[in-house]
DNA sequence: TATGAAAGTTTTAAATA
DNA sequence: TATTTAAAACTTTCATA
């Protein structure tokens, strides 16, 4: 699918604020409701546009840890990998998996209430697969943290 | 604030999918239209639900790569920490950072188009702001990517 | 907490450039 | 083909019971 610059425009304003309104969107980008909607959607079928969701604010909520998880395997079979991507996907404390590319095998970002859960986390991960090494960074303070692209 | 369980239905609700209608989510929670309104309302009033934004497929829109840069700096005054915070604020191609305890000071999440990219923006960094080492993960694979809290 | 009515929004369809 | 207009269905918001 070909995106254009209006586009482009309209999902910078949709990661932006997704609560903005169609006409507020179309005055923005310099257009009118109907072809910004009908846009829109067909960003929403081509999969361009996910879900939409709200940011809440983890520590409110009382998630006051969060963890990077460095993980070395000397594993590289396609049954233990299964194995391994099930368990990151299942445990709802996993925010970001990624295979990585070098030295180090995966990294994850952790987020739980505090460092006990963490470890509650750590034990249940290893028990469930073999891993090599492992490394927890913890985080002090988060400086940063948007899923906005640099359209 | 105090978050009572049907908060924390209505949160995890929102989290999931914030295009629900207020109908929805109160058959959801088992409550009605009026009552989720008014948590909903002290809620964002009190800050702890945020901005509502779209997931947008970064492949689909060119932004091809992804990297985690560990980031070491034997400087440690104010001064210098704060051009940094700077920097890292001002670039959106950051999309998380993180100041950490122990060895790794920093640790940032980096989504650019492609590795050319990336240098560019590494070599704009370390002009800007001295750092000791710096080392670049690059993802293979996103196999999980989350804001959603565990509620 | 529930009801309901007013204001605003999304979605579809038809008409127009 | 793409945009404007129009109208129906649905949602949010808020006053009142």
């Amino acid at each position: 699918m070909r995106i254009d610059s209006t586009d482009r425009k309209i999902l910078d304003q949709l990661q932006r604020d997704a609560s903005l309104s169609l006409d507020e969107i179309a005055k923005a980008v310099g257009s009118s409701k109907t072809p910004v909607w009908n846009r829109i959607r067909k960003m929403r079928d081509a999969g361009i546009i996910g879900a939409q969701t709200v940011r809440l604010d983890a520590e409110a909520l009382g998630f006051e840890a969060c963890f990077f998880v460095l993980i070395r395997t000397s594993e590289h079979e396609a049954e233990w990998q299964k194995a391994f991507l099930k368990a990151l996907k299942e445990r709802p404390e996993v925010q970001e998996a990624h295979r990585l590319a070098g030295d180090i095998d995966y990294i994850l970002k952790v987020r739980v209430k505090n460092a006990r859960a963490y470890d509650a986390f750590y034990q249940a991960l290893i028990s469930e697969v073999k891993v090599h090494n492992v490394t927890a960074l913890l985080s002090m303070e988060e400086i940063k943290s948007t899923t906005a692209l640099p359209l």
